[in-house]
RNA sequence: GGAGGGGUUCCCGAGUGGCCAAAGGGAUCAGACUGUAAAUCUGACGGCUCAGCCUUCGGAGGUUCGAAUCCUCCCCCCUCCA
């Protein structure tokens, strides 16, 4: 059995913050396992390793004998979160909504253990909602409240609009901890106000308040902007084990640690002593291999991850070609210039990154560089294009 | 509804008649190097039948030998007032 100062130690890994902490340990005190709620907006179903900082988060505390309850959002989708800047979002159908629900817990439970987590719908409650409940609802809490929020403070002072029903998100987030009777709810740094008001509804309908931890926001893989989709910096968690190992081995040296510390499984001492290790001599290469392979070994297999350290070294250290690449046909007539088979081959983008590209010294053909752009490649020849260290394809031209 | 300001290449942002395919930064890509798809340095960065040509500066017209830059109309965004 963990003791609580145990606990609270592995809890507080990676927190942004815990409100209150005095809760949490009054919480665990008591020796039963804690309702943990933690929402999803099911507009997203496509994870990646940013949205697993707080997963990772749910899973300790699945460990430590806790119940996992995973919320998915399909009635506040509706609403759309107003948090950030968002824009209005399409209203999804629940058909939609249903797919993409399930998408969901299909990526989440290579995490969680499907067997010890509920999943619940907040429609099931709010859906049933009468307008009379809803006002009943609203009447609980007071504009004044809703305008502490920082974004909705900045909107409003700005001049900028607020439409009525973005204040019954954070209310209705609110509402789910009370129909859930959570004791603690996670969500990112940015949801800390909705976190917020389910404490203060809890409280007005009686019930103990829920703690509220709040988990970092992962940096994407240029270490500055948070991990996105939209932004392209991010891992999918359904990268190829190839891909997902070479973005991991792009981050920088310094991030490396960040992205230990949130998304790793190992001990913070294991982290720490390996962290001291390179600080005498350790190649950080051989610390990041290792967080590839775990994190790669958790999406996928620990064999792929094998293979994909392998076919990294020796794509990257020792310029070999990977083993599998697309292989096409195109229909070449007379011959096809150089620059129109790498754009056909989808290599580049436009015949004139092709001509730079050559330039460039980054064509090669069966390895060796190509240098006349001009070059007519003839029909009935197959060959490996590659244009710099990651783009290949095995063309046949027919 | 009224008064101002603005829309430039992936993003930010200069450019107010020719020297503009358009400064600078970011992102991206390539090369070199290396300890890695880290870091650093160098270069490229609209398209094409590629040392030549074609198309871009919110949209449509117009002025001019010549327009991202001037004129007209239209669309969109922002700020202030109501």
């Amino acid at each position: 059995m963990t003791s609580v100062a145990e606990a609270m130690e592995l809890i507080k890994r990676g927190a942004d913050e815990i409100l209150l902490e005095e809760g949490l340990v009054k919480k665990l005190e008591r020796g039963k396992p804690l309702r943990i709620k933690a929402g999803f907006d099911p507009t997203a179903p496509d994870l990646h390793l940013g949205h697993t900082v707080l997963i990772n988060k749910l899973r300790q505390f699945q460990e430590l004998g806790h119940e996992v309850m995973f919320l998915i959002g399909d009635f506040t989708a509706m609403i759309g979160d107003p948090t950030g800047k968002s824009a209005t979002r399409p209203p999804l159908t629940r058909d939609e909504v249903l797919e993409n629900a399930k998408t969901y817990e299909h990526q989440v439970f290579k995490i969680l253990d499907a067997e010890k987590t509920d999943v619940f719908f907040n429609s099931s409650w709010m859906g049933g909602m009468s307008a009379a409940d809803m006002i009943g609802l609203a009447a609980k809490h007071t504009v004044a409240r809703m305008l502490e929020r920082d974004d909705f403070n900045k909107r409003y002072k700005g001049g900028q609009s607020i439409s009525v029903h973005e204040f019954l998100y954070p209310l209705v987030q609110g509402y789910d901890s009370v129909a859930m009777k959570a004791d603690v709810e996670l969500g990112g740094t940015d949801q800390k106000f909705n976190l917020l008001v389910g404490r203060q509804l809890q409280e007005t309908y009686g019930q103990e308040p829920q703690v509220c931890l709040t988990m970092p926001i992962l940096e994407g893989l240029d270490g500055v902007q948070k991990m996105s989709k939209s932004l392209n910096n991010y891992i999918g968690i359904t990268d190829t084990p190839d891909d997902m190992f070479g973005k991991i081995m792009s981050i920088s040296d310094d991030l490396m640690w960040r992205y230990f510390e949130l998304l790793s499984f190992k001990s913070m001492k294991e982290i720490n002593d390996l962290r001291q290790q390179v600080e005498q001599g350790l190649n950080p290469r051989d610390a990041k291999v290792q967080l590839a392979m775990e994190l790669v070994g958790r999406f996928h297999t620990p064999q792929d991850a094998e293979r994909a350290n392998e076919s990294f070294v020796a794509r990257f250290r020792k310029g070999a070609m990977p083993d599998d690449m697309p292989e096409l046909e195109l229909t070449a007539g007379e011959g096809m210039p150089i620059a129109n088979l790498l754009k056909e081959a989808g290599l580049v983008s436009s015949t004139s990154e092709a001509m730079r590209m050559i330039k460039q010294g980054a064509v090669k053909i069966d390895g060796e560089r190509v240098e006349d752009k001009g070059l007519v490649m003839q029909a009935g020849t197959t060959h490996i294009y590659q244009v710099g260290k990651r783009r290949f394809a095995r063309v046949t031209l027919a």
